[in-house]
DNA sequence: CCTTTTTATTTGCATATGCAAATCTCGCTT
DNA sequence: AAGCGAGATTTGCATATGCAAATAAAAAGG
């Protein structure tokens, strides 16, 4: 296996020898070539394919595996780490795991789920793109048997083909996006408003009650994975995070 | 002035040696006794002191100028660099700022000011300890004459007793804590809440309208320097954040 | 067959050395 | 005085070398 992945690292030429390096195993990383678990050339193969020192070699992977994106032992070797589950800020990409770490039992329904092409008013409000085809599915997430947030999400199956073929009777699309998918950028906006008279129906809570909305976009490089919009009762639910100046502590 | 400071560089024999220069350089950067601007000692002077080989040395700093803590540059030398105005993930730190970069003009009034000890109500709600000595100051800020959010700040004045003496007449309290202090941990709490009937009436909203409610507490290693409650209307503002799943992107 | 010991592999750390690139300083020239 | 050029300082990068620590795999012993 060794013989056949060391030929995927190829240097680009441009900037110091030990980013070169780096940024190939990163984006073999990435690229999703090497996925989790892959074990990386051990230095000295490195340092011969590449024609480099082993200090040189070294210093990359170093760096690399400061970052988070490798996993190094001795004697053991270097393999591919699975991307943190969580992160520091304010990240709950997993409900279910949200739910139980309150201590609670975790269930949840499907409402709704149409696929084909995407409606305009869908595209527009995901910046999906027009006629892009998508699975659109309306769910509802409980906790300890009250309804915990309202979800309301859109995938993007020119990204995620399998997606199509996929129930979500036993996981949930979040969670199963996240095992089923690399992504490399998200991004959250939240904002508070009103809850709508059929959402505050289905939530549980007084009419036009104020909620917390966090919307959240995921994609690969620039491939469009998934958008969801999620609507949580705003009494019951605060986001927390926790960092300093220079990064999360 | 290179004379004194490098005697400040004590290591603590802990780990791998250029782990411990890292780390003695960074104390005495978070601890303020080399404020922003300092120059550092150049290599081959920590190299002499420490006993250590320049490369050594070299790695430990340029490690800290990854991490953002001090800027290099070849022949100039190394100082300490200011702590980073913005942070990639939610954060507004800077009102005026904030307002600036949406196009509109920025103004604030002061509403109330009392200093002293902390009545049970405010030390229980920002965890200052019973008997804390404080500034509590609620402010009105605007932008572009119209009302854009609500603040109640509370400073420990044990920590910081400059505050007591300022005036806040030309700049808001949060961005000269920003100037005059030194952070090294920060905690958000985001939540969406009904507006009082007083708070709707002050931000020219409709009773009980959504609001978004952030919450925010910083301290310099355990001493706790301010907490701030800031009522946005909900309607009007989102906030944004974009990340990778290793880090600010 | 199971346990213990040895061996080999791989990463981690530190040093010494050399050269290159950036740029500040100073002195020289005009 | 202004501009230019040479030299000095400091960081950046890469190599070669050696040893230490961890540990997987193989060998030895019961």
């Amino acid at each position: 296996m060794s013989a056949t992945q060391i030929d995927a690292v190829t240097l680009d030429g441009a900037g110091p020898l030990y980013d070169q390096i780096r940024r190939a195993v990163r984006d073999l990383i990435l690229a999703g070539t090497w996925p989790p678990g892959t074990a990386v050339p051990p230095e000295h193969a490195l340092m011969e394919k590449l024609g480099a020192s082993r200090m040189t070699v070294h210093r990359a992977l170093a760096q690399l595996a400061r970052e988070g994106l490798i996993l190094r032992r001795r004697r053991s070797g270097t393999i591919v780490a699975s991307p943190p589950a969580s992160h520091a800020m304010l990240d709950i990409l997993s409900i279910p795991q949200e739910v139980r770490e309150l201590g609670q039992a975790y269930s949840y329904r499907i409402l709704q789920r149409r696929d084909g092409k995407a409606p305009r008013e869908l595209s527009d409000r995901f910046e999906l793109g027009r006629s892009a085809t998508i699975a659109h599915l309306t769910l509802l997430h409980f906790a300890g048997g009250a309804p915990h947030v309202l979800e309301d999400r859109v995938i993007h199956l020119a990204t995620i083909p399998q997606a199509a073929d996929e129930s979500f009777a036993e996981t949930p699309p979040g969670d199963w996006l996240l095992q089923n998918s690399l992504w490399t950028q998200a991004e959250h906006a939240i904002s508070a408003i009103a809850a709508e008279p059929h959402e505050a129906e289905l939530l549980k809570i007084d009419a036009a009650a104020p909620c917390l909305l966090v919307e959240r976009r995921t994609w690969n490089q620039a491939e469009p994975i998934t958008a969801v919009r999620l609507l949580y009762p705003g009494g019951r639910h605060r986001f927390v995070g926790r960092f300093g100046p220079y990064g999360a502590v």
